[in-house]
DNA sequence: TCTAGCACTCAACACTTTAGAGTGCTAACA
DNA sequence: TGTTAGCACTCTAAAGTGTTGAGTGCTAGA
């Protein structure tokens, strides 16, 4: 038997055990897989074979008498080498377009039902990332006067992204006023990135020969203050009662406590950890996070991106237990960016 | 000893029990009510109150050889006419204010800080059940055209209540056009219920005659479409941590998964049971609900109405194990409301 | 009307036993 | 050299047993 051959084999009964174990919680034992197997390797075989993974760090027992359990670097060499991930038909991604397609036009609207579906389609937690307007350029700018002392100020990105928010002005504003600044600033700054907007302007007012002097300071104030009380990203999350659900946590409610302290207290950090590891790649798979995120240190989650006119936009994902279908629920988060991403796009181009 | 003074004794003892319970979740014994009473009865006679207090149902034993645990109709009787409640302080309502007054001005924001800062301060998970503009008049009505097919409608009530929905257009409207309709719906529907815009605008309709039938026939579109998809009232729900965390669920983590299912699945009718039993009078006690919400048939809610110019706008409240300190947390939902009602009031005369 | 005393009940805990699942090792076999 | 049967060994989980102690209800007497 040559060297691969034998590799081949202890891949395929590491697989074999990591589906069993996903499938029933409970550890797996040389006597299962060599059924499985269909006798074409004795139990005494496996238990060598399941010897060696062991030591190579893929396994580990719980205790002497007990089955095998995967270990993160198990999954992770699983993920990464063994499993074969099925991809969505095109039938199935129209399926899931008619799922999502919402009938209002707010992007809102639509991560939130993506996150949902996500959550109802897989069993899982699923979360959304979703890029906000200062993510984007400026398509327009409008200032409504609100009462006496507030405005309200519309941000519409290129990519319909559309965000609104009050503020409040020291003196009061006509709406002619209104009208007159929204138009110096909807032929000025238009197709600069919401997050240039306030120090390009700064820049101008330090040049105070600016002919607009008054209507850049004072679009300035206004826009620094609404755009300080927009976030970088937000993050939608759904779907939890499957995760307090899964066997693994049931049993430990401290851990449980701990997760959902988390998701209220830590979003910040939540984020932080989720959009540090996503990138152009394509679909990502953390398994276990003890560094930057103790609670969840039971878990793990995968995500994948989406796009906007080609560019990164955000990432949807599931969050679960560590023993979770890998294959399958890739294929589904994958299937699903790759939905966000059409159907973004369709708005794009509509 | 006379029978008033007698039920006096009892109505004591039944109190000490509960509030042994909800201290340490142990049923309770004649010995510990003793001892707590200094002697002046003894363990004995402590049994045989308590033994009437079990035929009366407010009482009941897990099994044979166990203390007492309040049934519902207990905890009922002792928030009803037992316990009492202590006021908050004006110093105390007002370390509260300073903790909710946002920086920002938008009413969202405030009600979701007060959902935080409420299960921050209790430790049981908190909501507050918040009006729309649908619940308030017609202040004003903005038109902003967005891109070519799409309008924002930013809905300003009378009570700084703010809204903004995306509606699509059939054919495209320029913004002078937008001006126009805007002029027209600032100066003929302004007062009206935003509840009644759409029944008022049909019956124009139908008066073919109107001189402005054109006009009127747009922002009936319009108008519909934007106010289609604003609910009549939000909730806010935070610090479902708190609720995992309590030794009575942490038990049973079939529970919780119900609870959860129940907070992302059935929010329209956890609104309704919540907005039912909602009226005027002021702090309310629910305790146990099987009929409305058999998933939170284990779990106490209490919450009291805020006021926006004299008028009903919505409720703060907790939501916790039956085993929670009424009086404790009844004072704080009362306090809190008490200081939302001052806040909004404060914005509506700024 | 209250209370001391007593018999009774039952959960909780510690302890033992047993069954069985699974292992590692060894010697024999292909 | 790789595979396998057999066997001793380990350890958990479940079931059974005995003991303890908290708490009760009842009764008779103050």
């Amino acid at each position: 038997m040559s060297v691969t051959d034998s590799e081949q084999r202890k891949n395929r009964i590491l697989e074999m055990i990591i589906e069993a174990y996903v499938a029933t919680t409970n550890p797996v034992g040389s006597e299962l897989i060599a059924k499985r197997l269909r006798c074409s390797l004795s139990p005494a075989t496996i238990r060598n074979i399941m010897g060696e993974l062991e030591e190579e760090g893929f396994l580990r027992q719980p205790h002497t008498s007990a089955g095998r359990v995967p270990t993160d670097r198990g999954y992770r060499f699983y993920v990464e080498s063994v499993m074969g991930i099925r991809h969505l038909s095109s039938e199935e991604v129209q399926q899931l377009e008619g799922l999502i397609q919402p009938e209002e036009l707010e992007a809102e609207e639509l991560f939130d039902r993506v996150c949902m579906a996500l959550a109802e389609w897989t069993h899982q937690a699923a979360f959304v990332v979703a890029p906000t307007v200062k993510q984007s350029k400026v398509r327009q700018i409008e200032l409504v006067p609100v009462g006496v002392h507030k405005l309200l100020c519309v941000l519409v990105a290129n990519d319909e992204m559309i965000a609104s928010h009050l503020v409040e002005i020291q003196e009061p504003m006509t709406r002619e006023e209104a009208m007159a600044l929204g138009r110096f600033i909807n032929t000025e700054l238009v197709g600069l990135p919401f997050s240039e907007l306030v120090s390009c302007l700064e820049r101008r007012l330090l040049a105070e020969t600016d002919s607009f002097y008054y209507l850049v300071k004072r679009s300035l104030t206004i826009l620094q203050n609404a755009l300080s009380t927009e976030p970088q990203e937000r993050l939608f999350l759904e779907g939890l009662s499957y995760l307090v659900s899964q066997p693994e946590f049931s049993q430990k409610p401290q851990k449980v406590h701990e997760m959902f302290k988390c998701f209220e207290d830590q979003q910040d950090e939540l984020l932080r950890c989720l959009h540090h590891t996503s990138d152009h790649k394509g679909l990502q798979v953390q398994i276990g996070n003890d560094r930057a995120l103790p609670s969840l240190s039971e878990c793990s989650y995968l995500h994948a991106p989406f796009f906007i006119a080609g560019e990164l936009a955000g990432c949807v994902g599931i969050l679960g237990p560590k023993r979770m279908d890998y294959a399958r629920l890739c294929a589904m988060v994958d299937g699903m960016a790759r939905c966000v991403t059409d159907v973004l796009n369709q708005w794009e181009h509509s």
